[in-house]
RNA sequence: CGCGGAGUGGAGCAGCUCGGUAGCUCGUCGGGCUCAUAACCCGAAGGUCGUAGGUUCAAAUCCUGCCUCCGCAA
C-alpha cells in the first residue's frame, strides 16, 4: 500500500519515524514551508521534513493546498492511501477523493472529545485523566470524520502537557500501523462521531496562559501543567513577566496565618504562595522570569525576597 | 543585520550612572544552643567579576570585538 504522508511537528514525525522503521511504503512526505524561527529567525527545516529527508522520501511543502495545488504530486505518485498527523490545515474534497483507501488521520484525543488544534493540552488543563489517540476517516469537516478506531491512555496527576505528548507520540505510531492493516484487511468499521458529545481544544493563546487567581487551585494548577513546555502558563510579580513551570496546592495556613486573597502572593521556604479563588492557595516551585533562566522558585527568592506580601499580576498585558 | 535583557564564590542577586577595600540572601563546612528542627547564635572555606583587547597611575565599573544564556516575536 503506497502511503503519503502528512504532517508537521515533532510528534509527527516520531510517528513518520516509526512507520519508517516498521516498513511502511512511504511514497511522499507532505509538510508546511519551512518558516523563520528562533531568535536569529533562521529559517528552520519542519521535523518531518528532517525524518523524511534522512529516509530518503521526497518531501513537499505548498504554501496552500485548498486550489489544487497538490493534484499533479497526487497523480504523480498515486498514493493508494493518505495518513496526516498534525499537518495543520483543513483537507480539500480533491484530496479527500484522491486515494482510493481515503485519508487516515490520527488524531491525539479520544473523539469526539477535543476536537481542534490543541487537545493534547486542553486534555491537561481540563483535569481530564484520560486521553489518547483517535484514527479516523477524515472528511471536509475539522475532526468530524468516521472514526477507525481508539487508542486509550491514562493521564497521570502530575503529567505535563509535555509528558502526554510523550505519551501520545509513543502510541501513535503503533496506533497507525494497527489501523493501516485494519483497513488493508477489509475489515475496517466506520463509526459516525456523536455530534452532542463533540468538545473542542481551540489554539493555545497569551490571553488563555495568563494566570487568573481568582480560579481555584486545581485548576491553575491544571493549566500550570497544559501549559507546559509551551507556551507556559504566567503572571507578573514587580512588574515583569514570570512563567509558571510547576505549582502545587498548598494550604493558607503554611505561610503562618497570613491571610492572602487572589493574587497575593509570599515568600516562603518551599517556593511562593499566593492565593487563589475559593479559598485556596497554590505554591510556585519553578519560575523563569523575563531574562533569567528556569530556576526553583526559592532560588528567585534568594536574590528578590518577598517577606510581605505583594500582588501578583500587574504588568503590561 | 527583527526588538530587548543577562553573564559577579555552589544557587539567586546587589555593586557599574559618578573607575580606587568583593557585598547581600541562601547553600556548604566547623562549632554552639535546644527535648527537637528546614529554627536560632558564632565562626570558616570558596570568586582569573564570561572572554580577548583598548583607555587609565588604577577597570566588575568606561570603550571595542567575540562566546554563551534568556525574554519578545514566530
Amino acid at each position: 500500500m503506497k502511503i503519503l504522508f502528512f504532517g508537521t511537528p515533532d510528534i509527527a514525525a516520531q510517528t513518520l519515524d516509526f512507520m519508517i522503521k516498521n516498513g511502511c511504503n512511504i511514497c511522499g512526505a507532505v509538510s508546511q514551508p519551512d518558516k523563520p524561527k528562533g531568535r536569529k529567525f533562521i529559517i528552520e527545516e519542519t521535523p518531518v521534513k528532517k525524518v523524511a529527508k534522512a529516509a530518503g522520501i521526497p518531501v513537499f511543502q505548498p504554501e496552500t493546498i485548498k486550489g489544487g495545488e497538490l493534484l499533479p504530486t497526487l497523480e504523480m505518485l498515486k498514493p493508494d492511501i493518505i495518513v496526516v498527523i498534525a499537518y495543520g490545515k483543513i483537507f480539500p474534497k480533491y484530496i479527500l477523493d484522491f486515494p482510493k483507501f481515503g485519508c487516515v488521520n490520527i488524531h491525539a484525543s479520544l473523539l469526539p472529545k477535543l476536537r481542534g488544534a490543541a487537545p493534547i493540552q486542553w486534555a491537561v488543563i481540563n483535569g481530564e485523566r484520560e486521553s489518547g489517540v483517535t484514527t479516523m476517516l477524515m472528511n471536509e469537516g475539522m475532526d468530524t470524520g468516521d472514526i477507525i478506531k481508539k487508542y486509550r491512555l491514562a493521564i497521570e496527576k502530575g503529567d505535563t502537557a509535555g509528558d502526554l505528548f510523550q505519551k501520545i507520540a509513543e502510541i501513535s505510531g503503533p496506533a497507525i500501523i494497527d489501523t493501516l492493516e485494519i483497513i488493508n484487511s477489509g475489515k475496517a468499521e466506520y463509526t459516525k462521531q456523536d455530534e452532542s458529545a463533540a468538545t473542542y481544544a481551540p489554539m493555545l493563546s497569551k490571553e488563555i496562559a495568563k494566570i487568573d487567581f481568582s480560579k481555584s487551585a486545581e485548576e491553575i494548577i491544571n493549566l500550570v501543567r497544559g501549559m507546559n513546555p509551551w507556551p507556559v502558563a504566567f503572571t507578573y510579580i514587580d512588574g515583569s513577566r514570570m512563567k509558571v513551570f510547576e505549582a502545587a496546592a498548598t494550604e493558607p495556613e503554611d505561610i503562618g496565618g497570613v491571610a492572602l486573597l487572589n493574587g497575593e502572593a509570599i515568600g516562603a521556604k518551599n517556593g511562593i504562595i499566593c492565593g487563589v479563588g475559593k479559598g485556596g492557595a497554590v505554591i510556585f516551585n519553578e519560575i523563569a522570569v523575563e531574562g533569567g533562566k528556569r530556576m526553583r522558585a526559592t532560588d528567585y527568592l534568594a536574590g528578590h525576597p518577598i517577606t510581605r506580601k505583594i500582588k501578583l499580576g500587574i504588568g503590561e498585558s
